[in-house]
DNA sequence: CATAACATACTGATCAGTCAGTTTAGTTCA
DNA sequence: TGAACTAAACTGACTGATCAGTATGTTATG
């Protein structure tokens, strides 16, 4: 590369965000390429100088959002040391995101359509099940383990729980009605109540640091 | 009418089912109104003279929806006395609906991703979450009055448990990898989990819960 | 023989992707 | 220093394919 107006990182996540907003707006199929290049200030030759497809944007667009929201989730609850805490961080942290974020998560039925479609993309969304699956699912074993909680069947439990992830964000994407704020407080309670505790606990489940290490 | 070769009522059966099978194989936008004529037998021409749009075939298959599998549970549980168990076989036979028909199911995400194009499709669907949320609001204030559970805050439980179900959805319409049978016997005991008791019951629920906990 | 019910060729609009050309930034060399 | 050169970055008109909806014709039925 000789000489970049600017560099094709920004040029990509300009194009990025001029098509998480049209996508919002209208669905995948419904936006047409020359909407999103018009919504990001250049012509349709620029973004075809940056990504091959439509598709290409779209998927892009999946990986941004599954890296910077929901493995940076992760990261960030890997300091909590109770399982249960984590768990219930996860849960808040989602809804948080949510929150802020909510043209990000839009994309996501636009995935589950598109996943009809096109058999990469379902099994791109596969792996992302799977991976999370695995995630919770260990998150359960651990808190078992350290005698925090026992739950019957752990991987639907664990399917469960980011079932109910994902109905508010379909609710939330679609109507926009919910409190967030009081769902985050409330998705802590459900959490909570869906792990039966072995032992009596003192304090209301979060922050407490007792004797007992986690993982 | 003069001489219908069949009655309406059928073609119209034959037409949406032939639209559920194509919209489940490629999403609303992809498919085309010939492919819903070829499925079910028989020309565009004939298509139209049933229905005046495409976007009218989409409708009516959502009331079709709605009124034989939504509505119809609703009707089926309303002979339970217990609120509880009303609650619990919602869940249920919503999990059964969702093993036996799963390609009206699949129809939801294409109603989804339509609602961000037609102002009028997503109006429908909120109509029907405000009505299954008031449904379900009612279901807990029954419960509380007859002191089978006590919640803080119903509205937002029942949009929790309405998130659940529709996660459920997503996730089997999506990859079709759950075990239904297992999920239809966890959904009973994760909603039973979500009610706390106010009195003892028989049941392993978590009811260690004391009335002040999490929020 | 009237009309409900169905068939099919056609149209106008849309749109993803292409391509030939233009502009701009960086490099070379006198 | 700057003119000449080069390739990256960008433009926008164009194309070929697709498809919803229509127009017009045909067949079956009471």
């Amino acid at each position: 590369m000789k000489g970049p107006r600017v560099s094709s990182g920004i040029r990509k996540q300009q194009i990025l965000a001029a098509a998480k907003r049209c996508f919002q707006r209208k669905g995948y199929a419904q936006t047409t390429i020359d909407e999103i290049a018009a919504e990001y200030g250049m012509s349709k030759g620029s973004l075809y100088w940056y990504y091959p497809s439509k598709k290409a944007v779209l998927i892009d667009l999946f990986r941004v959002f599954v890296e910077e929201t929901l493995n940076r989730i992760l990261t960030e609850i890997g300091s909590i040391r109770s399982a249960r805490d984590r768990i219930v961080a996860i849960g808040e942290r989602l809804a948080r995101s949510l929150q802020e974020d909510i043209e990000l998560f839009s994309a996501l039925i636009v995935f589950w359509e598109s996943s009809f479609l096109d058999e990469s993309i379902r099994e791109m969304l596969m792996d992302q099940y799977r991976f999370y699956g695995r995630i919770l699912t260990g998150l359960l074993d651990d808190g078992e383990r350290a005698g925090e909680f026992a739950v019957p069947d752990k991987k639907i439990y664990a399917a469960l729980m980011i079932a109910m992830m994902e109905g508010v964000i379909v609710r939330q994407v679609l109507n926009k009605d919910l409190d967030l704020e009081e769902i985050r407080r409330s998705v802590s309670g459900v959490m909570n109540r869906l792990l039966p505790e072995k032992e009596r606990q003192t304090g209301p489940a979060g922050s407490s640091h007792t004797g007992k290490h986690g993982s």
